[in-house]
RNA sequence: GCGCGAUUAGCUCAGUGGUAGAGCGUCGUCUUGACGUGACGAAGGCCGUAGGCUCAAUCCCUACAUCGCGCACCA
């Protein structure tokens, strides 16, 4: 018996040997796997933004993963695991911006296009070092020779092939319209990167002149500068006498000329049942303008701030030009009514910057375009409908497909231009009044590229298949696409999981996945989320450090269903690290009790007793193993884990020191081969969950395979 | 406002139309040769509330409450 059995399991020890082992074999790369398998199972992992380290979630989300895929190795499946990185454009940029500001006192415009690109792409690498080391950590049997980056040439090609096929059907056009402009962080952004905040604001009900009759509500007075028309419902019997006529008024210093209009959108109950029409900065009143022809006035510039008016408001960001304008109606007298009312105020998600509606010049994809597919007419929207309706695509647990279906049925065009540096710069090129859309630069003189770059979101979008290869026809296309399950977090379901949907489904014509396994949130002990700004951190390398990685897999599992929230502590980690130990504990004592036997994989002569004992065994390996099939990791860990101690270990072991110490050699040989038969099989089918323990664990009971790349049990 | 989910032991969660389960925690006993990171044992639950279906409900149905989530509204 080696040493090392002798003393307590020690985690830090074996781990790193073991990865070592792992990656020596080669088998994470399924090309290298044995002749038997042949059947594929593929998984792309979703890539970590470069933006920061890994955190607990991304833990989860290796753990249920490499469950998963070691499971499908053992069951003889050609397992691939995509790893990879995401640029995550905006998030990056500003991350890198920030501690350009900070360190050197400079912006992104002292640096120019050019080197601020420089610096976030070292940023991005070093991030990507320290994630693919964290990976590592995890135990992730990912497929580091297919490695890929979002950003990376590969993917800029897949990126700018898609891009120009949906131009050429007509899915993306430029349009100017009111988008949602964030002032940090100096972009646009897409209605689903839009976070609510609910906040109690003011309510602001005022005339603009004494001369106009209509009072309306408000609660962004300063907007109003730029109103050109009070909208009222066609029905509403109060303001029938005033539809069609036309006002003039100096509001708040500022010349403004308002039409009364009638529009079904005004809802009569609101407010005073007459809305102030700001064409350019709200989108509902953009479109009321585009119905009645109203002329766009802007009020407000990129920077937040008022551009008109009086001197209290020219040149003020809209929080201060808001407080003048309501002193300027006291003032005047036009002030009615101020009510403190439940608002939900717009705010970036990635920078956190309060979303001023802006007109702008923008590149969207038409969700409800029609174009030709296969013969037929189809919209974006419909092929993302139809990928879950007709059961191609299942989600796990399915109430969030209601989830699904409910975002599609509001979807509205997806704008994907971005006014930052760091991402894909939109394959547009322009000369005079000429526009060339291209997977390449087009020749000649005189053309200049569009300077947006792209929804970090397109490229992820594509990631099932940009990482396989694709435009090109590969092999790796061919035999993994599409891909067997897509695990990732509830959060971003309608970011990226319906996006791949739209590109796979429109640019290949299948779907990029069949199942989807969708893990919530992990939060501390005390059910909070976990953040830095509540200081309730925890990074999995500590645990990892403290306790091991497979007691941290093992915590992040047991007892956590798809799409429930899980909680989770050290008292937790630390159980699961008592359980790596005794399973070291059980192996020292068979390894002293049936030093003089050798494991019989053909051994017929059972007693009784452990007949009885193995058909229980493999009545819960039969259990398991369906369990497995239906994803239910949460369950099979804990039956494992009971098994193991309080069955083997505490009743059948216990019981074996008689059996051993007695005189019927035949019964005594017999309970030596339970005992070595029994653990192999619990060492398999532990073997994804606790990999690097199993796996130290079986080099020394067998000299053979890896328990890697050993054959799951078939009962 | 619409929709979804949760509510079971101190905590975290399984579970089934017929006496309630696990882990952790708590308490007690044990220096037994695999393991004190342990063993054995114990306490602890009107299974959210109120109705209904049923011979029988923690489980099915209805309403309500509380918590959480998604969407919409946000003049």
């Amino acid at each position: 018996m080696n040493e090392k059995f002798l003393k307590p399991y020690n985690s830090a020890e074996t781990e790193d040997s073991i990865s070592k082992k792992w990656e020596e074999s080669g088998y994470f790369n399924p090309d290298n796997l044995p002749e038997r398998h042949k059947e594929s199972f593929s998984i792309v992992l979703p890539p970590p933004n470069v933006t920061g380290v890994l955190h607990m979630g991304s833990a989860l989300m290796l753990a249920i993963e490499d469950i998963m895929v070691r499971h499908n190795r053992m069951k003889g499946k050609k397992t691939l695991w995509i790893p990879g990185t995401d640029h995550a454009a905006i998030a990056t940029q500003a991350k890198v911006e920030k501690e350009i500001q900070k360190k050197e006192g400079k912006s992104r415009h002292d640096l120019g296009r050019e080197e601020l690109i420089r610096r976030v792409d070292a940023f991005a690498k070093e991030s990507r070092d320290t994630i693919v080391s964290q990976i590592k950590k995890m135990g992730a049997s990912v497929d580091w020779s297919r490695e890929a980056f979002t950003l990376d040439e590969k993917r800029n090609l897949a990126v700018r092939t898609a891009f120009k096929r949906m131009y050429d059907d007509g899915l993306i056009y430029r349009g100017y319209r009111v988008v949602n402009w964030d002032p940090k962080g100096q972009t646009t952004i897409s209605d689903d990167e839009i976070v609510y905040e609910p906040r109690r604001s003011k309510l602001y009900t005022f005339k603009y002149s004494k001369d106009i009759p209509i009072t309306i509500s408000t609660t962004r007075p300063e907007t109003k500068l730029g109103d050109t028309a009070i909208a009222v419902h066609p029905d509403d019997p109060r303001y029938q006498e005033y539809i069609g006529k036309e006002y003039d008024a100096v509001f708040a210093g500022e010349p403004i000329h308002l039409k009364v209009i009638a529009d079904q959108v005004v809802e009569k109950e609101f407010g005073t049942g007459a809305l102030g029409v700001t064409p350019v900065h709200s989108a509902v009143d953009w479109e009321i303008a585009q119905r009645h022809g109203l002329p766009l006035k802007q009020v407000i510039d990129e920077y937040a701030k008022v551009m008109t008016g009086m001197e209290t408001v020219k040149g003020k960001k809209t929080a201060e030009a808001r407080d003048a304008v309501v002193a300027w109606l006291k003032e005047e007298g036009l002030l009615e009514k101020e009510e403190e009312i439940d608002q939900n105020v717009a705010t970036a998600e990635r920078t956190g910057g309060i979303i001023e509606p802006l007109p702008k010049l923008q590149w969207f994809i038409g969700v409800n375009k029609e174009f030709e597919k296969d013969g037929k007419s189809a919209t974006l929207k419909g092929l993302m409908k139809k990928a879950v309706e007709s059961k191609s695509i299942s989600i796990l647990p399915d109430r969030f497909e209601k989830i699904y279906f409910n975002w599609i049925g509001n979807l509205l065009d997806w704008c994907i231009s971005r006014q930052i540096w760091y991402g894909h710069r939109v394959p547009v090129w322009y000369r005079n009044e000429e526009i060339h859309c291209g997977v390449e630069a087009p020749s000649g003189e005189g053309w200049i590229q569009d300077e947006d770059t792209l929804d970090t979101w397109f490229s992820s979008g594509l990631w099932t298949f940009s990482t396989l290869g694709w435009p090109e026809q590969t092999e790796d296309l061919k035999n993994y696409h599409p891909t067997s399950v897509l695990e990732t977090g509830t959060d971003i379901l309608f970011f990226w999981v319906a996006r791949m949907i739209l590109m796979s489904s429109y640019l290949l014509g299948e779907v990029p996945f069949r199942t989807v396994y969708l893990h919530g949130l992990v939060r501390d002990s005390q059910g909070k989320k976990i953040s830095k700004s509540l200081g309730n951190n925890i990074d999995p390398l500590d645990l990892i450090a403290k306790y091991g990685a497979d007691a941290v897999r093992m915590s992040l599992i047991v007892g956590v269903g798809p799409g429930s929230d899980s909680k989770v502590g050290e008292d937790k980690v630390k159980a699961y690290k008592n359980f790596a130990n005794k399973l070291w504990n059980i192996t020292r004592f068979i390894l002293t009790s049936t030093e003089n036997s050798s494991y019989d994989p053909s051994f017929a002569e059972w007693s009784e007793a452990d007949a009885e004992i193995m058909k229980s065994r493999d009545l819960l390996i039969s259990e398991i193993t369906k369990e497995m099939d239906e994803y239910k990791f949460y369950l099979v860990a804990e039956k494992i884990y009971h098994y193991s101690w309080h069955e083997f270990a505490d009743k059948i072991i216990e019981e074996s020191k008689a059996v051993l110490s007695g005189t019927d050699v035949k019964v005594r040989e017999s309970r030596v081969q339970v005992l070595l038969h029994t653990h192999r099989l619990i060492l398999k089918v532990l073997h994804p969950f606790m990999p690097f323990v199993t796996e130290e664990i079986w080099g020394e009971m067998d000299s053979g395979n890896l328990l890697l790349v050993e054959s799951w049990p078939q009962i």
